[in-house]
RNA sequence: GGUCUCGUGGUCAAGCGGUUAAGACACCGCCCUUUCACGGCGGUAUCAGGGGUUCGAUUCCCCUCGAGAUCACCA
């Protein structure tokens, strides 16, 4: 004997070949040993990757590994009106970049990985309408033929609106729909979508575990979500309830803007008969604004894209370290006590995931990667460079090929040593922090109040030049601030400043001016040597 | 507005009933020094507020307040 459900099941659902056991056969149990997580990044293809996704996709890795097990990347393209094309090659290349390959895979171009493909969800529509039909059979899913909403302009207007009614109980009209009107609806051709037939009223409350959290307790679910759209793809909802468990999850870690929608996949799953997934929501990185913090925006935060931070030459251990600075508090003191080990030497333990939001610090993040970039060793920093040249700067990039060996000494002035300068934190600064290594200074950084006194000095100082070696060109140095009036003894200078032009550093500083343009360098006497004696020279004829 | 999450300096944070409330970044000062940087030393600055519980609360409980998230056929 047949239900009005099942026949309302057929009728939707006519087309719909494969069966639930022929699913639940091609994706069996994932075989695990004890605590080995399985986690998964999904994002879905709307645009770049922004540091937020990237924070998301590292924790969700790092879990995995460190549990030693699997880290897989599903591709949720259910929305095709916000479908971006290559986006996910674009995930993905980045991923790899910074060392967050998933063990699974499907990306255009690539060979897929994993036995529980497609990982792709476009390509898993048959699969979510099987599981569909299923509950529609069941009765607990309806076919709703209501006109849609439009995006979110129209979700904010109505909000606007309802944000003063308790509405979150309210019932869709289609829920209870007889066969006839059905039939009649999908015979005139009308679109329809699938929406879960809600049994909650709003009284009752609903418990989980997170595993970050602990015990939350809410309002359980009341409203009849949609779970396949009238285009035939799922909802997030539900391609989460389907895909985690065929595909495996062990722990579905995400956001913390998830943590309302628990209830209704709770219901979900309830319906589906599926066992509940273990959750980790993890707190979401933020911007500040004012005095107000807010989640990062793709629309909003440009400066994000996570192609920025590889364009201006961070190195992509900088991006990586400060995703373990954020994500977990232990992460610091182990670097400060470990400082030449390996940040993936560090045993991370997802308990410990910090619980509140943290906001974006570029001081902090700067300060990361002058660490690294300071423990590179000299041949290490240059094939950086020159790699980071390659992509970014061809002209450079020729420039460095040309005179390898100069480009290098230079930047490795103070460099490869065990208190290293650390005063580069990207590569893209090294063109204006170095600038003197590429030619001459085009301005000064000296004042029109001082511009005599500089002046004088370096007319005298050409007399003076010495780059024998570094004792002889100081001592020339001082020779020639006795002369000129200025103190040799920087304590004398101290006691009596009155009595002096100035102290010997003030000649230093004028001369560092004209060979670099700046009153910021590394060592002085190794420039001057790098740039041999003409060029020093010819600098300096350059303003007298 | 409902629901949930979170509240230690400007930022990231340690703390798990008794501490002079660590540390890092940033900022300021001093020292070292041929400038800058590095390094060393020091300094400014924090427990959101109010009630309890307790001999004693940053720590436990409640309320208030604040911040964040969410309430789409977006994920």
């Amino acid at each position: 004997m047949q239900t009005v459900e099942e026949k309302i099941a057929k009728l939707l659902f006519k087309d719909n070949k494969l069966t639930i056991a022929e699913i639940e056969k091609k994706y069996p149990k994932r075989k695990l040993k004890p605590g080995q997580e399985v986690t998964r990044f999904a994002p879905s293809p709307t645009g770049y990757m922004h540091l937020g996704n990237f924070f998301q996709a590292y924790i969700s890795y790092t879990v995995a590994r460190m549990s030693g097990g699997v880290f897989y990347l599903r591709n949720e393209d259910t929305d095709q009106k916000r479908k971006v094309e290559n986006a996910m090659e674009i995930i993905f290349s980045i991923m790899k970049q910074y060392d967050i390959t998933p063990n699974e895979y499907e990306v255009k171009g690539f060979e897929t990985k994993g036995a529980y493909a497609p990982y792709i969800q476009s390509e898993r529509t048959e699969i979510y309408k099987a599981y569909a039909k299923k509950l529609v059979a069941e009765g607990k899913a309806f076919p709703c033929f209501c006109k849609k909403t439009e995006g979110l302009e129209d979700v904010e207007k109505k909000r606007e609106k309802k944000f003063s009614v308790r509405d979150n109980t309210e019932k869709d009209p289609c829920r209870n729909l007889t066969y006839e009107q059905i039939e009649a609806n999908v015979k005139a051709g009308k679109p329809y979508s699938i929406r879960l037939k809600s049994k909650g009223n709003g009284d009752g409350r609903v418990e989980f575990e997170d595993v970050l959290k602990g015990k939350i307790e809410m309002e359980e679910n009341a409203k009849d979500v949609v779970l396949l759209k009238s285009d035939g793809l799922p909802t997030y909802h539900f391609a989460h309830a389907v895909d985690d468990t065929l595909m495996g999850t062990t722990l579905v870690v995400r956001g913390e803007e998830w943590l309302p929608s628990v209830p209704v996949h709770i219901e979900i799953f309830n319906d589906l008969g599926f066992d509940r997934i273990k959750y980790l929501h993890n707190p979401l990185i933020c911007k500040k604004e004012g005095n107000l913090k807010r989640k990062l925006s793709k629309r909003k935060d440009k400066e994000m894209d996570m192609r920025y931070y590889a364009s201006a030459g961070y190195p992509k251990e900088t991006i990586c370290e400060y995703m373990m600075f954020l994500i977990n508090s232990g992460f610091e003191p182990w670097r400060l006590k470990n400082p030449t080990l390996s940040y993936l030497d560090y045993k991370f333990e997802p308990l410990n995931i910090t619980a509140t939001s943290p906001v974006f610090d570029i001081d902090k993040f700067n300060d990361i990667s002058k660490e690294i970039i300071g423990r590179m060793s000299a041949d290490e920093f240059f094939e950086a460079y020159r790699n980071w040249a390659k992509e970014n700067d061809k002209q450079l990039y020729d420039f460095i090929n040309k005179k390898p060996e100069y480009v290098k000494a230079f930047i490795n002035i103070e460099r490869d040593k065990p208190q290293p300068r650390k005063d580069i934190f990207n590569f893209s600064m090294i063109h204006n922090y170095y600038n003197y290594m590429f030619g001459a200074p085009d301005k000064y950084e000296i004042d029109d109040a001082e511009r005599r006194k500089f002046e004088e000095v370096l007319r005298a100082y050409k007399k003076y030049i010495d780059l024998s070696d570094k004792t002889a060109w100081f001592d020339k140095i001082k020779e020639m601030a006795s002369a000129l009036g200025y103190a040799v003894d920087n304590k004398a200078y101290k006691q009596n400043p009155e009595a002096y032009k100035g102290n010997v550093a003030k000649v230093c500083e004028y001369i560092r001016i004209a060979v670099t343009g700046r009153r910021i360098s590394p060592d002085l006497y190794s420039i001057m040597t790098l740039l041999g004696e003409d060029k020093v020279r010819e600098r300096i004829s350059l303003i007298v």
